[in-house]
DNA sequence: TATTGTTATACTCTATAACTATA
DNA sequence: TATAGTTATAGAGTATAACAATA
């Protein structure tokens, strides 16, 4: 059965899904592509309340549980370079979310570690995170969720 | 054992595994995330030969399989804003992979078609992107690809 | 009034290269 | 010579907003 809106939308050339995917539909790829955009819609939407983007999310998460890192382990961590991470490091200090020491022994390099505020708001971030996905995966069941998380380690 | 380079990372606190990736390794989002840049990176590498990048063959796969789409509808099909279309077709028509036809009957829409050339460089282009699914998925089994299909269908 | 395509503009993320200070 | 951090700059990708032509 054809609704009146379906038929207009079809006399206008007009419907979204009437594009044919084609041979991309076949690729494991597109479906990646589509699955990780899905959840990372919904990923920048949890965090945006905190005021954290994925990168200074990831970056603060690191230097919570890797006190004293160096802006070039960082880097390597986080697989960007380092003129990245200093844009990042200087936001996150900027918030007085981590603080810049200096390393005994070596002047070149700082030594990073979260302030009280940061391991809060990363732990506030977790949560969000946490609920993020329990509303993205929210149609596989637990085991199915272990099988997908199995499946994109052997991937890495 | 020990290695004498491992040794010499390890004094030196330069080891890219020594960094702990915490709560980061407990996200579902995270392993997803990693797998689509590994997977992603060597999409890359596989289409330059063609001088293609993901937006430029995107668009030209779909207008490979949908002749006579129009430019509003292939940015649906994109998930990208209209303007950023203009962008593509400019590309693709400049390198006369596709045509910008017009529409009997509408004076404003383009119907584009892919040329010859285009729908060779497509279909050399799906070649190479299966010689890279192969590649890439090489570490599962078939039923294991069929696996991980379902999943991250049932996610999006 | 709404839609198609277009242009101008800006923003985010990331990379490259050159630089400094230290090692 | 090599490394840590910094700066300046550029590129790719995308978004927003305003516009002319057409419906």
């Amino acid at each position: 059965m054809v609704s009146k809106a379906d038929k207009a939308r079809a006399d206008k050339g007009d419907s979204a899904g009437e594009v044919d995917p084609g041979v991309l539909a076949s690729f494991i790829g597109y479906a990646m592509k589509r699955a990780y955009m899905t959840i990372h819609t919904d990923f920048l939407a949890s965090l945006e309340h905190l005021g954290l983007r994925p990168g200074t999310f990831s970056a603060l998460t690191i230097i919570v549980d890797n006190p004293d890192i160096s802006q070039s382990q960082l880097a390597r961590a986080l697989a960007i370079e380092r003129s990245g991470v200093v844009l990042i490091v200087d936001h996150l200090e900027g918030r007085e979310l981590i603080g810049r020491h200096r390393v005994p022994g070596d002047r070149r390099a700082y030594a990073l570690r979260a302030t009280l505020a940061g391991r809060r708001l990363r732990d506030a971030a977790v949560e969000a995170i946490r609920r993020h996905e329990a509303r993205v995966l929210a149609s596989l069941s637990e085991e199915e969720q272990a099988a997908l998380r199995g499946l994109l380690a052997r991937v890495i």
